[in-house]
DNA sequence: CTAGAGTTTTATCAAACAGTCAAGAATTTC
DNA sequence: GAAATTCTTGACTGTTTGATAAAACTCTAG
């Protein structure tokens, strides 16, 4: 008998390694070329094992992708999930936006599989998105409003804000070719991480504006 | 004889009427599809055209994409260009980050396209960055540190800066599906323009940290 | 109005690709 | 260790797709 991936029932140690090892591959090329980009052969090649045999575990290639895309979302919005209501505000959304650069940089492929989707319109998992990533941000977008009335931070949209801190971090992950191209080989990778980190957090805490303003009274510009 | 697109000679009434429909239905497809998902048949279709006679006026595949891109890399390009040297830096950069929100809004299958390409590490139009759009960030991160210096905005690395105005106002146009499944239907797009316009102004001007500066004195917010 | 340049179409091709099948090899179960 | 089950593969199929050839048609300059 057939043992599917998407069946629940008991797993062999063959089919637990061999269905890591085509995910693996499978993540590497959906998020290198996309969901037409990539080719069932190509996959197969990078895991290792014949296209048939591939085949045998996962029926169709779409069955690959959402797997994938099951298995990643939930990693995915953990950093999230644990923005807790019960701590200091502006601790939290430090830490928050660390951890979301922190994946930006360990799970590039997982970003840009996610990227690749959404830019396209979301096909997939639209209805993931809705079930799943809706829900969660309504429920921190009002922690966040909480937060506005009593006035320990700036009040603005929260849901707004949450879009700014997903695409200034994922943009490390998502348009690092570009990144390298405009930051030169000069620094490392871990470099960047860490001029990215402190950036943003100037950013989100105290904007650009000068916090102490030396200039007083009619501005004269100086040149 | 044949007439090229790529060659530099005189064009007919109707090389130039077919290869603006042929150019702007490539877009539609590359945008949506990526460059592997976006079939020929598809864009000459919706060109209104046969393929072979599509493929008259484009050789490849590649020459339409690559003719898309080149024509519209200039044009994304032209608001970071009209950062005025002379100006006051946060009204600048406000029109600046407004002028991008503007082009998410306005352009969204140029902002995807170009965002699909880098997405796939940018294979087919690395030189293109690192000719035209590396010298200008160059230039104008320069303009930011002069800014800097004079204690006319926060000391940040400029670069980073630049991507975060990338990053948040193209999310808009990228990342639009995610947008509308967190925003819901309640907020027209012209509605959503406008919060994203307000919050990203109160972001990158104040940050979160509440503000403790009474707006006292002889200091006129100049906009 | 006509010759030649420019444009369009029909027919076609080869490669790439997703997916199938049946038979054989390996592994697990009893 | 034999039977049952699971796993693997070579050969194959039908379709999609990028691209070409050449004939037929249209437009325009003189």
């Amino acid at each position: 008998m057939k043992a599917r991936a998407t069946e629940t029932q008991r797993k062999t140690r063959i089919q637990k390694e061999n269905e890591a090892r085509i995910l693996d591959a499978a993540l590497e090329s959906f998020s290198a070329h996309g969901f037409r980009g990539a080719t069932i052969d190509q996959i197969a090649d990078h895991a290792g094992m014949s296209k048939p045999n591939l085949l045998y575990y996962f029926r169709r290639k779409q069955d690959i992708y959402e797997a994938l895309i099951a298995r990643l979302l939930d990693t995915w919005l953990e950093p999230l999930r644990e923005l807790n209501p019960a701590g200091d505000p502006l601790p939290e959304l430090r830490s928050y936006i660390r951890r979301k650069l922190e994946m930006a940089r360990d799970f590039p492929r997982e970003s840009r599989l996610f990227a690749n989707e959404i830019l396209q319109g979301a096909p997939r998992i639209k209805r993931l998105l809705e079930s799943d990533l809706k829900p969660l941000v309504d429920e921190k977008a009002e922690v966040l409003r909480g937060w506005m009335k009593a006035g320990q931070i700036n009040s603005v949209d929260p849901r707004h804000l949450i879009f700014s801190i997903w695409s200034t971090t994922q943009h490390y992950a998502d348009f690092d070719a570009q990144v390298q191209v405009v930051l030169g080989p000069d620094r490392g990778a871990e470099g960047r991480f860490e001029d990215a980190a402190r950036y943003l957090e100037t950013l989100f805490l105290d904007g650009l504006r000068p916090q102490v303003k030396p200039d007083s009274g009619p501005r004269v510009r100086s040149f």
